[in-house]
DNA sequence: CTGTTAGCGCTTTCAG
DNA sequence: CTGAAAGCGCTAACAG
């Protein structure tokens, strides 16, 4: 059955026209007759031809596929992001192929590998938390592959990138708590070595300083993340004199599981102590003690802009140039929580 | 620059072979010398020679490539079996193209098209729920492209899927109620139309019977999925003189609309009222009145193991022959909610 | 063990 | 306006 599929060869046989006449027919060069164009088409459809896309690719060294790797599809974050990437990347003829590192090194670089071999246009990458060494990013210049990259973003130099002003919004974040009536106020940092970490604590000192207020190293704790790490956090919130009472976590889990640490320790969420924390994922509205406020990232936009920066670059055609790389800091927003059920289904 | 990507003329110019030997040669032809063979392969590693996948495709007719097409990542349910589908793709050398329909018939039908023309060698689609007419995933079978459906399964004969056994899950649903000591059981349903609802519904009459309770109709009321839908739903059941304290319903959003409803009117939630649902999404534990339990649907195994099924028809060469379809039936479980933050980050 | 030839399906000069 | 020919990079008979 698949030796049916129709080729080129076989309309132009079939018309007594030679396969470019075909081609060219099918493709609306101008220098073709509206007679035998039409003809052409007219058959093409009735035997329902198709263009060999891989062999097109072949020929015109573009495949209309951009890859994109990220840690992984399970984190609301990225699901969000890929899906405003390919939202986009549809809209404008491209296919999506999907890569998770599992913030596995190793992973992603036979990722990039693969994409690299598949031939992708373009790349849009969140790099893996454990990667160090960036060869497998920079090999890709030989291969005029461009790359953009979001969120977790490697210290390279001239890149493309998207990110979120986390040092801006964390300002923000310690304002909020400040005309909240919160004097002291904490801050339970993500690990050290993460960019993402020394962007809010370089924002925290900031906002500190800005309100004239002074910089208590014991207001700073890091948390590994997980459930634990988070309540020894607070474990040690509470065994100083200094108590914050408005405290900033690294994400939203971080502030479920200091709030319910919290509840534990029979303090009042919202009133004896209150939370504010980044990502503001759709489910803070259920909470049982949910942030007062999230600073929303919009992984989606942050997508979507990547993907947009990276059509821009296929399409100039000066590729090869003095590129320093382009640049886009998305403004975060400090959202209060409030968020609507929007009719998911999980059948 | 990307004119000095080397290939295999390239490398058989240098050493005075033909390339059909460097070809046999890279691929560890078995009637290759030893000597040629590492010269070339040596000379290869040098040159950083990369296969030009493209080519070997459009020759081989064979892309490594499968497509997976869903209605929304920003569900959790399919952004964990993406991540399934994907995690097996990557071991098998495969690499994995992502659509998402939005429950739009059009966009699903452009996206198999799409891959379709980039030569998938296989598809796996939980379909669009709008979806009604299904010529776009026959039409594949002109290509030889099998598809494989998890989940959202379109009613067509003999075809490839892996589902849940909602029946016997929502059978258990209620005998766990029943066994908790609760006597009326009541059921928010999902839309009529959805064969997920059916099959609830389905499983709802199986369980009152067998425990020879009769079947109340007004036990049983439909929501469209929002927070309003489900509100009003409850309402109803609280406005008849039998109103359920065992509550089953469609997925964890509707459990939590539902325990928030019921909340309001003062009722104590896991006690003057229960609910179970299906999904168990990874918030449970922060839920300020979560289920009681969830029926698990294992979407990350449902899309590995659909990409298995998919491997297997791939590598299976008897083709085109009068299958039948394959068809998996996965056990839903009924698990206590009790999860576990592991260590997320949202940076 | 290796070279020659042909060709995957399509586009694209270059002629006519 | 259309045809002939070449070729994208690689593999696969078919000969030697």
């Amino acid at each position: 059955m698949s030796d049916k599929v129709p080729t080129i060869k076989v309309i132009a046989k079939k018309l007594g026209l030679s396969a470019s006449t075909v081609s060219r027919a099918l493709n609306d060069h101008p220098s073709i007759g509206l007679k035998t164009k039409t003809l052409v088409k007219q058959l093409a459809k009735d035997l329902g031809y198709e263009p060999n896309q891989t062999a097109i690719f072949f020929q015109k060294r573009k495949t209309f596929t951009i890859g994109v790797v990220l840690p992984k599809l399970s984190e609301t974050f990225f699901s969000e992001a890929i899906s405003g990437i390919e939202d986009f990347a549809s809209m404008n003829k491209y296919i999506v192929f999907l890569g998770q590192s599992h913030d596995d090194e190793e992973r992603e670089k036979k990722i990039i590998e693969s994409m690299k071999n598949h031939r992708v246009d373009g790349i849009i990458s969140s790099i893996s938390k454990n990667t160090t060494n960036y060869a497998h990013f920079e090999m890709l210049k030989k291969y005029d592959i461009p790359i953009v990259f979001f969120d977790c973003i490697p210290p390279i130099e001239n890149i493309n990138s998207v990110e979120c002003d986390m040092v801006e919004g964390t300002i923000k974040a310690v304002s909020f708590l400040l005309k909240k009536g919160y004097r002291n106020i904490g801050l339970i940092n993500g690990p050290h070595k993460l960019l993402a970490s020394q962007q809010r604590l370089e924002g925290y000192r900031i906002a500190i300083n800005k309100n004239r207020l002074k910089f208590d190293p014991n207001l700073v704790i890091n948390t590994d993340l997980s459930t634990k790490g988070t309540h020894d956090a607070m474990a040690e919130f509470f065994s100083h004199k200094r108590t914050p009472t408005g405290i900033i976590t690294f994400n939203d889990y971080v502030a479920l599981d200091a709030a319910q640490f919290a509840f534990q320790r029979n303090k009042t969420i919202g009133k004896d102590i209150s939370f504010v924390s980044y990502a503001n994922l759709p489910i803070n509205s259920y909470m049982a003690y949910p942030p007062l406020a999230s600073i929303e990232q919009f992984p989606y936009d942050q997508g979507k802009r990547a993907m947009e920066m990276l059509l821009g670059i296929l399409e100039s055609e000066n590729k090869s140039d003095t590129n320093k790389g382009f640049r886009i800091k998305i403004e975060t927003e400090l959202v209060l929580n409030s968020h609507q059920n929007s009719g998911r289904i999980f059948s």
